[in-house]
DNA sequence: TGCCAGGCCGGGT
DNA sequence: ACCCGGCATGGC
């Protein structure tokens, strides 16, 4: 669909790449796409920071730790009590899968994998697929807030549209690359962030005008 | 100051 | 099958 390649044409040239998760280790990645949910990610970095300097970043380590000692060192990230019981829930079930191997979970075909990370109490649908793609590096396109806000804003979506039916939007008519999604789903965070608040019903200067036809 | 942040679960209807 | 309260810190 030739108007999701404009939209990611004018939103990498007016924001430039985002580099999201570029230098950071799987594990990391993985981890923080769970802390992250529904908050803000300068948040999340002082988490991961505390993991780091603890030391406790890997998942042997964290299978053992105490789920309240583990609450206190992600504290910053908010909701910190449910979060420490889903890490955990995460890590147990990458240690009880694939003995805490990430080449091998990553070897798990992308549907199957899906499944996995979805049957863990913790994870929906957008953790799911930002682990898979940010972190496995498999073609499964993120949807969140954002995204629903902004394409539903400019009527590209019917209000109603659930997540699955989102996805299968980008994903059926973009070609099926890493890269492009990685950055596609970054950009659409920038938008949101900058133009298209909860607050602010019109988003003024939104560098997606003239794009949309009839918008 | 109140609102918002890169969601998800579980219980009630 | 939806709907909604709860979860919580830090930044603007």
């Amino acid at each position: 669909m030739q108007i999701l390649n404009e939209i990611y044409d004018r939103l990498l040239k007016h924001f430039g790449p985002q580099h999201w998760w570029p230098g950071d280790g799987a594990f990391e990645v993985m981890i923080g796409a769970i802390l992250t949910q529904n908050t803000n990610w300068t948040n999340v970095e002082k988490a991961i920071n505390n993991l780091r300097t603890a030391k406790v970043l890997s998942p042997e380590i964290l299978n053992l730790i105490d789920t309240e000692k583990l609450a206190q060192l992600i504290k910053p990230a908010g909701y910190y009590n449910i979060k420490a019981k889903r890490l955990k829930n995460f890590i147990k079930w990458l240690m009880d899968t694939y003995d805490g191997d990430l080449k091998r979970m990553f070897k798990t075909n992308l549907s199957t994998l899906r499944e996995g990370l979805l049957s863990i109490s913790g994870i929906g649908p957008e953790t799911a697929d930002s682990i898979l793609l940010y972190a496995a590096k498999k073609p499964s396109f993120v949807v969140d807030a954002y995204t629903y806000r902004i394409f539903s804003r400019h009527n590209l979506i019917p209000d109603e549209t659930t997540y699955d039916e989102i996805k299968s939007f980008f994903e059926d008519n973009l070609p099926d690359d890493v890269a492009l999604f990685n950055e596609y789903h970054a950009l659409i965070v920038r938008l949101g962030k900058e133009y298209c608040k909860k607050s602010k019903p019109l988003c003024e200067k939104c560098p997606l005008k003239g794009v949309i036809v009839g918008d």
